[in-house]
RNA sequence: CGCGGGGUAGAGCAGCUGGUAGCUCGUCGGGCUCAUAACCCGGAGGUCGUUGGUUCAAAUCCUUCCCCCGCAA
């Protein structure tokens, strides 16, 4: 089975890895093309690229899918299938209508849950005590295809996304394969999406860093663990922006308001949230400075508590 | 050369209008106490990231390089 390899990220590299490892049929990887990140904004590759070039695949980077041109590369190679995977591009139905067994895909929630950009994050944000992986048939709308298989998991309290992330990556991989397998042997089950129960989740963006104190402990502490590794939570703490990394839970109360500081010392600093519950915040970073323990940062920065 | 912050005792910081370094915590010893993460007394611990320079004298001014971090996705 010729198989056409699309995505970007890390998330996409891994499944790319996984096919590798397993000795599919890999005739051509298309990814996003290089842009100038970093320190210093210089050019990188792809960690799909990254990948594709060190096991001597040809890559493919158009810059526009819908001119023509990446429908005539498609063509060329003769896919039997699409395999997209955070590619970042919306594939126009006549590229996904080339290959005899269609596109599938590798998205990180359980749909109809979370279609869109950011699954794996909002699954932590919300608080859900489990989310999980789905394989599907791309569909010309985003995320709506048929659903063939699903693998679910629990996510742990204090996980962060990239933690997350880095568990549902290697869980897509697999899933894409046993996917890629079974599609090939015409035994890949086809299950449509429940549309009525679908919802929508955006990219993350630093407009929502803010910590709202106004909500209970636990919907803070997703919050702080879900927006790691980026974009990451923050608090104001006289007049400085702090970004918060890890907290814990307290069992004490207070008749603070939300957001003051109720208290600071050796455990870390102690804020207020609502309904008189407290959250201690053990690990943050202030502006220039390294990400470091609450208590260590107290020792040179003394913080007064709100009376 | 994309923009900006920073590298000073084990940790976190101050000092940076030049004159061989200070604070908090930790650590070691002693004291007080029924007791303590509390308090008191005392001690150890730093070639001030690196290179070269200016100067009678540099952590402090200029210069080389290295490292860390934020923005930028």
């Amino acid at each position: 089975m010729r198989i056409v390899f699309m995505g970007t990220p890390d998330f996409a590299a891994a499944s790319l890895q996984k096919l590798l490892n397993d000795k599919f049929n890999v005739v051509g990887v298309f990814t996003q093309p290089d842009k100038p990140k970093g320190r210093g904004m210089e050019m990188c590759f792809s960690p799909v690229k990254e990948l594709a070039l060190a096991h001597d695949l040809p890559v493919y980077q158009p810059e526009k899918m819908r001119d023509g041109t990446a429908y005539e590369q498609i063509k060329a190679l003769a896919p039997d299938i699409l395999v997209v995977v955070a590619y970042g591009r919306i594939l126009p139905d006549d590229i996904l209508a080339l290959p005899k067994f269609g596109a599938v895909n590798v998205h990180g929630s359980l749909l109809p849950r979370y279609r869109g950009a950011a699954p794996i994050q909002w699954a932590v944000l919300n608080g859900d005590k489990t989310t999980g992986v789905s394989t599907m048939y791309l569909a010309s709308e985003m995320d709506t295809g048929d659903v063939i298989y699903t693998a679910e998991t629990e996510i742990g309290e204090f996980e962060t996304s990239g933690e997350l992330f880095n568990r549902l990556m290697l869980m897509g991989a697999d899933l894409l394969a046993k996917t890629l397998r079974d599609i090939e042997s015409g035994t890949a089950p086809r299950t449509p999406q429940d549309h009525s129960k679908a919802s929508y989740v955006s990219q993350l963006d630093k407009s929502i860093c803010p910590i709202d104190w106004n909500k209970s402990p636990r919907a803070v502490v997703k919050w702080i663990y879900g927006l790691q590794p980026w974009p990451v939570a923050t608090m104001e703490l006289e007049g400085a922006v702090y970004r918060v990394f890890a907290a814990e839970y307290t069992q004490n109360h207070t008749d603070k308001q939300p957001g003051q500081v109720v208290s600071a010392g050796k455990q870390g600093i102690e804020m207020a949230c609502a309904d008189g519950e407290t959250l201690m915040i053990t690990e943050l970073q202030a502006p220039g400075k390294k990400r470091m323990k609450a208590a260590d940062f107290l020792r040179g920065h003394p913080i007064k508590i709100d009376s």
